[in-house]
Order: C-alpha cells, then sequence, then structure tokens
DNA sequence: TCCGCGCATTGATGCAGGTCAAGGCACGCG
DNA sequence: CGCGTGCCTTGACCTGCATCAATGCGCGGA
C-alpha cells in the first residue's frame, strides 16, 4: 500500500468539478434537476416543483482536504448533502480521544440535529463538495412538503441500523473482524455509488480509521498486514485494496 | 448491592397495572386520550382525532421479564411503544456475542425497521408492557397525518444523537468511564420519566450492563466495586444505587 | 426452616490490543 | 535531485480487560 493521501482530484474528479459547476447558483431553471448525485440523495424522490423550491434555498460549500466544516456545540444553522468528496463526522472527548461516527460519500446527508446545536463535528476526508439548506427554511420547507419528511425519516432510520451494527462492531468484534467490516461497508458504499466495489478505495488515513473503528493506527496497520499475509486482501496502487477472498472477508466481518 | 432481580412490580408497579387497565380494547371512547405515559411518546402531539384514529388501531402486550417481543430478522409487522417495565434491544453475532443497543422505558419507542424485517432482537428485562400498531396501518396514519411523521423523526434523530454518543463510549471510554456514563444515563432516564433520578435504579442484570457497556460481567462487577470503594456511588437496597459524588461521576463519564 | 439455583463478587492468570520507539517510503519543495 | 515531512509499518514491551475458577449471597420452593 502507498503512504499518500490522494491529491484532491484523483478519484471523484469529475464527479467533483461536475457537480460544483453544474449546481453554481448562477444557473438558470432549477439546478437541483441537473445534479449528479440527485438520484442518492433525500432529493431523489421530489417532484419538478419541490425540486424548484429546494434550488431556490440551496448553497454550496467547497472544503479542502482536512478542512472542517462544523464543530459540535456550534449552533446548527444548516444541514447538508454531500455532493462529491469524502467527509468525516467524530465526537471527542475533553482529553483528545476521537470517535469518528461515520464517514459519508455523495449523497449522504448530514447536520440534522435534534435541538439548536450540532451534535458532532464534520471535517473533510478529501477534497469535497457540498449543498447547504438553511435550517430554517428547509423546516419551512417541509411544513409544505411531507414527501421530503417521509424521505427525511426513511434516511434517518437507515442511519440508525448502520449505527447500531457499528455499536456491535465496536462493543463486540475483534481487530481483524472490524477491518473486514470497515472494507465491506465502503465496498458497498461505492458500489452503491455507482463506483468499482473491488478494487475499494480507501480515502482516508490508518488514524481515521483507527478513530472509526475503536483502535490504535498500529493495530488498524498489523490488522491490514495480517488480511494480506492470509491472501484476503491486497494492496493496489492509489490507496486502493483488493478483496481477494470475499468469503473469508464476510465470514470474519460477520464473527465467523 | 442485593443480587436479586426485581418481581415485576416491585417499581413501575402502579404505573403498569394502571396503563394496561386503561388501555384494555374495550374501553369506550380514546383509550390514547387516558394514557398515562401519552406525554413522553410518539403520541404527545397529537390532536383528539389523531389519537381516536391511533386508537383504532393500536393493540397491546405483556410480556413477563426474559420473554422476547421479536427477534432480528423477524418481519417487521408491528412498531411498539412501551408503556410500563424496562426493554432491552439487542444484537447477535452467529457465536453468541450479544450487543445491547439500548434499554427502553416507558415512552420509548421501537420495532421502526427500515426494511421488512426488524435489525435487532427485543425482549423484556422486567415484565412490561407495551402498544402496539400494526405497520401497515400506522404508515396509512402516517400519510394522514403528517404531524406524527414529523414527531416520529423527531424522536429518531434523538435516537441517532444517543448511538452516536453510545459509540464513543464503546470506542473510547474506559471500563469505569462507561459504567458512570451508564448510570447517568439511567438516572436521566428516570428523571425524564418523573421518577427519582437519586438513587438510580438498575432493573437488569450484570450480563446485559455488560452485553450494553462491550465488557464482561466481572468487568461490570469489578467497576461498580470500584466506584463504591471510591465513594462515587452506594448501594442501597432493591437493587438502587445512590449516586454519591456527582461531579465526579460527571468527571469520569465525560473522560475528566 | 433449609436447600439449591442463579446471579454477583473476587481472585489468579492470560492475551489482544495499547504504548513507546525506531525506521521506511512517497511525495513535495527548494 | 536531494532533503524534509508526514504517514505507514514493524518491533518490543506493557496493561486493561477477558478468561477461568471459586466462593458468596439472596430468594423461592419444598
Amino acid at each position: 500500500m502507498t503512504n499518500a493521501r490522494l491529491s484532491p482530484f484523483d478519484v471523484d474528479s469529475g464527479r467533483l468539478t461536475d457537480a460544483v459547476a453544474r449546481s453554481g447558483p448562477s444557473r438558470t431553471p432549477s439546478p437541483c434537476e441537473a445534479c449528479a448525485v440527485r438520484h442518492l440523495t433525500v432529493c431523489a424522490a421530489l417532484a419538478d416543483e419541490e425540486l424548484r423550491h429546494l434550488s431556490d434555498i440551496v448553497g454550496h460549500v467547497e472544503l479542502a482536504a482536512g478542512q472542517s466544516l462544523f464543530q459540535e456545540s456550534d449552533e446548527a444553522r444548516s444541514v447538508y448533502s454531500v455532493t462529491a468528496g469524502t467527509m468525516k463526522v467524530y465526537k471527542l472527548l475533553p482529553d483528545g480521544r476521537c470517535q469518528v461516527t461515520g464517514f459519508l460519500f455523495p449523497g449522504d446527508f448530514l447536520g440534522l440535529a435534534h435541538d439548536e446545536t450540532y451534535a458532532y463535528s464534520a471535517e473533510a476526508v478529501t477534497h469535497s463538495a457540498l449543498c447547504s439548506y438553511p435550517r430554517s427554511k428547509l423546516e419551512a420547507l417541509l411544513k409544505r412538503f411531507p414527501q421530503m419528511e417521509q424521505r427525511l425519516l426513511g434516511m434517518a432510520k437507515h442511519e440508525l441500523v448502520v449505527a447500531q451494527e457499528q455499536m456491535l462492531l465496536l462493543g463486540r468484534k475483534t481487530a481483524k473482524e472490524r477491518l473486514a467490516s470497515f472494507l465491506l461497508m465502503l465496498s458497498r458504499a461505492a458500489a452503491r455509488r455507482g463506483q468499482d466495489g473491488n478494487p475499494v478505495l480507501v480515502p482516508m488515513s490508518r488514524s481515521d480509521i483507527g478513530d472509526y473503528l475503536g483502535l490504535t493506527t498500529e493495530t488498524v496497520s498489523r490488522s491490514f498486514t495480517q488480511l494480506k499475509r492470509d491472501r484476503i486482501i491486497a494492496a493496489e496502487s492509489g490507496n486502493r485494496i483488493r478483496l481477494v477472498d470475499d468469503d473469508a472477508l464476510h465470514d470474519l466481518a460477520e464473527g465467523g
């Protein structure tokens, strides 16, 4: 495996520039209609009229790798939809211990806050682009279009299922099992976006992975080495991992 | 600390029998209107008309301690609202490793499934009572009363926040910190229900607590002993724990 | 009242993963 | 083109929690 972080446009590059260009606020009719990742997002099920209203309130953000979008306890002014790149959301303990609660890819939603402040921090892992929706305006829209609320509820339910699986991982799986689960998660997420799920691109650092899996970077690294030695995965160029023995990987991930 | 599990009616007894009696399907106008725990539940914000419709489709379940409500992968026919007792929801690995993803108290909701099957198993910790709503009929109702959907979304968002905190706990906290967080969670949950948050009732076994905190029963027991030795908590009769040094407990829980 | 069962506690020991430390490798920059 | 920086890998050692085992203790049932 190579050590370098990707330059921001190595991967989703076309997608990133496309999405940003297309959705520029200056475009005429309804930029959201032309959104390249709409089928993945909360916007997928919306009618044209609803889309137009959404277009009216949408803003755009672009972040370089490592840039922060918001911090836990910031006032939750906006919610966001990732259109390109990879984001991470995480929580910190006062002494600096970090738990990454999720990685987000194009189509994913973030910033849903229960009260007036965010419950976690969000930061770009790679160069990323997002649509932003002012919370107040979005809420007004939700009142008018309950359809959207339904869609949001569906996404929240799905996130809950994912969160419960992550709790099982953090509470009960071994380091190797955690890494196997992680690679399969990445692979499925890539496939959902219509990208290649094998080999799978791993854009985040060992340290981010450790903070996601409740491990140290050293243990993540050692587990990678073990999986390679066991011929279950193989490193390829550009931070890609080939899933060589899919069955073994699944068995591992499920604690087989 | 005593070892005995509670007999089912030691605690929420009045509440349990009341709720069950009141909400019997044979009652005349709208049993939900009289529900003792309505202010805590998804039903809180509903208008009378909506409540009547809800009453029409509601069913009731009573479970003895240890009885299962549904299993992961069962077809998700109903969703439930806890009216009395304590439930646990959990996920299993094939080899039997168990992660309790949450304890549920009166007012809590369970069974929200993203697809056609439940994502976890649910079992009564103490004698419990629940309202059940057939999923199909509830969905029809949600279409008519978007208000309810909004309320559900709010509950789902709150559950997500809780789940993220639990991930931080499972990924990054020490055994003592986990137990401190757990006791504070129980205390807050009791207070929310209008019960005494100190001393706090701990109705579940060491093994359930371990499965919730990602620890073994032995480690849970040892951590209890340490907190007692440090005069941070004290055991009282009937599985109650007095939170003696609240500040120390909070500091511990936050990783101070 | 006594017995036995199920849970909790405590002790002894082991090990997975953390910690500390030393290179290695790729890339960017002067 | 060589050097520095940042990440990754590997090794040696340590420790917090798991595991294995024994005992305690409260309750329910005979």
